[in-house]
DNA sequence: ATTATGACTTCAC
DNA sequence: CGTGAAGCCATAA
């Protein structure tokens, strides 16, 4: 992250700090939503250094299966607390209403 | 420059 | 629903 070469990361930042609450979105999403599709590891990268920092909620973003892949990263139960205490059921380190709480940056926050 | 790795995704079995 | 393989791109060694 040195000079303006973080404009990805960043991009990746004010959209997850726009997911609703009670709601989470995908890697894929997100990247689909930058104009990257392919970039969907590179999200789950932004997250892990979001993770260590304030006003991130990395929590709401999770793989396509709705599977909370890096709660280990995130300090072991801590995501799926956070989750929950947003309404959001959790079963095995998975979304249950997946579907329901899904939020697609590229749908709801559409440019004018 | 090259190889390995990963909070991913999709398809196939 | 679970596992495996191929595709994808940036970071690390």
């Amino acid at each position: 992250m040195e000079k303006s070469k973080d404009n990805f990361f960043k991009d990746v930042y004010e959209v997850v700090k726009v997911i609703p609450y009670g709601r989470v979105t995908s890697y894929g999403a997100v990247a689909d939503y930058l104009g990257s599709k392919g970039k969907a590891r590179m999200v789950g990268w932004a997250m892990h250094g979001a993770s260590r920092t304030n006003g991130i909620p990395a929590h709401r973003v999770v793989n396509s299966s709705g599977q909370m892949t890096g709660k280990i990263y995130f300090g072991d139960n801590r995501m799926e607390k956070l989750l929950e205490a947003e309404g959001i059921k959790v079963s095995k380190d998975r979304i249950l209403d997946f579907k329901k709480v899904f939020w697609n940056p590229s749908v709801e926050l559409k440019l004018d």
